[in-house]
DNA sequence: ATCACCTATACATACGTATTCAGAAGGGAC
DNA sequence: GTCCCTTCTGAATACGTATGTATAGGTGAT
């Protein structure tokens, strides 16, 4: 392994030493402007880099964050879920720009990873993302807590006090997808999803949905919820059980695209159109535009959402005390809605 | 920054000294069983890490990939493309069981990408993925090649000799999409993509599309040719334009899924069904059978070809010559094409 | 019993940076 | 001209690990 040049041999070029290189690169105010132009010449001249391993040692810090994905179904094969995908581009562009690279890393709930990443001082901090049980990974939420970790969770600010949280405003989404169709005239709305306080999210969204129903002085029914996860499939099976259960329909809110879109494919497969049954999604996942009709859904802002994320950890990484934040949606109309 | 247990601190737990902590951790012979156990057994208790700003500035490497991102667009909020996404678990997946950490990081093609990483010794290897003209960046890959930084590129691998490559075997593809068209009785395949150098992936895939036809003693006509980006918009405006044209077609073969969507869109819009034309695309992006008719697509297995990608980079990060690989693909046939 | 030899461990040191402390050079006030 | 103060730079050192070299303890052969 060919070796790049050191500070040593900055300082030699620009005839002063080491330490006066170290400063000069990191802005010291102690540094006079001739000097400090000197060896940034000279560091320039080298292509000088500040090796990362030595200066993570000594300062005990890493410059690093690192994304933790949670996503039990992986081992399958299967794919993670859009919206964090969608997430990590602007991450990582955002993390580059306030001096911090990103690593990636994709956990099952069930590992140890509570203590992997702080531990060999990898990371200065943690970024959570994952629906799954929260009740499950509470314990280690506590645990991080007591070691003094850094983390931010993307989920649900309200349900739980433990840690620092970063979320779209779920309830008001809900609220927003449902508005719009009684707007529409639908008056008999389904809800995909499941108001189980193991997914917060979805729960809050189900909040919303009959904020919006009483809003409009109709008593959300029983009978026009199904519990679902947020897959293709389940959606699709999601939407066959309402049917059996013979409940009358018109409108459909699901929790997520991907849930929708099934829907969406299981009342075309009995030949009931859309958007004759009106159809909403939530997260405006890049198939939602694909589909036929196209998705309306609630977008949630991967740029804003990701920027949140990563300030609100840097805060806590540099002293603060950020305060969780929720983030606003904006419902995107499409064709699926009429 | 509370500050985790130190080899010295297993060393006194353990009753010996610091080297032979490391020693056993690293699986050294020159340690007895009976001392290693004991190590690994304080190692244990104390939650012991090894920290990795030491360990690799000692060692002058830091067991880390770096994977580079290329997206011209993405200032603009644009989405990753959809293929290397579906790249990134499996990759970080395929590196962690194989000791390596996984930095992200998108850059401008006209950055000074190809100093940042090796010199900062962030990573001991790079994997670069993007699209894009391929010509633009060839003096940057030979810069790569002089300073004798690692890396491994996705693409083409026949076309040109700069560095090690591992690709789909997109003639194949192309040539296994066209057949499947001509075996459904189409006889007038339009083709959307560019049979442009700077893109030799596209090339290859044309290639194949003429190897098929040829097989089927048709001979391509450039007329049902539409040059093409890989974009939703590009597909929608390549099909306007093949109509604008006026040339007949009976089947679509387009190089990326989501330009296959855009034209099946445009398809849609002007009454014209699908699969009454069939379409067929070409990657098999989670939004391919989401599509409405699901799409027809050649499969481009992403856990295979990042586990090729890493093991690669490996191989040369370790003093390996690794050869260029190319990657079966598999026709996936859904009801886009009849 | 002496020596050679092997094994298992300890000692010393280097990796490249950031920081504390001390000191040199220069300027102003008396 | 002396003294003090400010401004800048250099010397020394610590961060935690891995490794080359030295050494202790044991075994077997002569």
């Amino acid at each position: 392994m060919q070796r790049g040049p050191t500070s040593f041999d900055i300082a030699a070029l620009a005839g002063v030493s080491q330490p006066t290189v170290s400063r000069a690169l990191s802005g010291s105010p102690s540094v006079s402007e001739a000097t400090r132009a000197r060896v940034l010449a000279a560091a320039e001249e080298l292509h000088y880099k500040v090796n990362k391993n030595a200066s993570g040692l000594r300062r005990q810090q890493s410059r690093t964050l690192a994304v933790l994905f949670f996503d039990e179904e992986l081992p399958e094969g299967a794919e993670l879920n859009p919206l964090y995908l969608s997430l990590l581009g602007p991450m990582v562009k955002h993390c580059a720009e306030c001096g911090y690279d990103l690593l990636i890393s994709i956990q099952q709930l069930s590992s140890d990873w509570h203590v992997d990443y702080e531990d060999s001082r990898k990371a200065d901090g943690i970024i959570l993302l994952g629906y799954g049980d929260y009740i499950e990974y509470l314990p280690k939420l506590e645990k991080l807590i007591a070691r003094g970790t850094h983390f931010v969770r993307w989920g649900s600010g309200d349900e739980s006090q433990i840690g620092t949280t970063v979320s779209s405003d779920n309830d008001q989404g809900g609220f927003d997808a449902t508005s719009h169709l009684l707007s529409k005239g639908r008056r008999k709305i389904a809800f995909i999803g499941s108001a189980d306080p193991g997914c917060p999210e979805f729960l809050e969204r189900w909040r919303g949905y009959c904020r919006a129903l009483r809003a409009a002085r109709i008593e959300p029914d029983d009978s026009l919820r199904v519990d679902s996860g947020p897959s293709e499939r389940e959606g699709r099976e999601a939407l066959e059980k309402l049917l059996e259960r013979g409940t009358e329909f018109d409108a459909i809110f699901a929790v997520s695209d991907v849930a929708a879109i099934g829907a969406m494919h299981a009342l075309q497969a009995i030949g009931r159109g859309v958007p004759e049954v009106a159809v909403v999604g939530f997260d405006d996942i890049p198939a939602a535009s694909l589909s036929s009709p196209p998705l309306t859904t609630v977008a949630q802002d991967p740029r804003q959402a990701a920027e949140a994320l990563i300030d609100t950890l840097i805060m806590a990484i540099e002293g603060g005390s950020p305060p969780n934040r929720v983030l606003p949606v904006k419902l995107t109309v499409r064709q699926s809605s009429g």
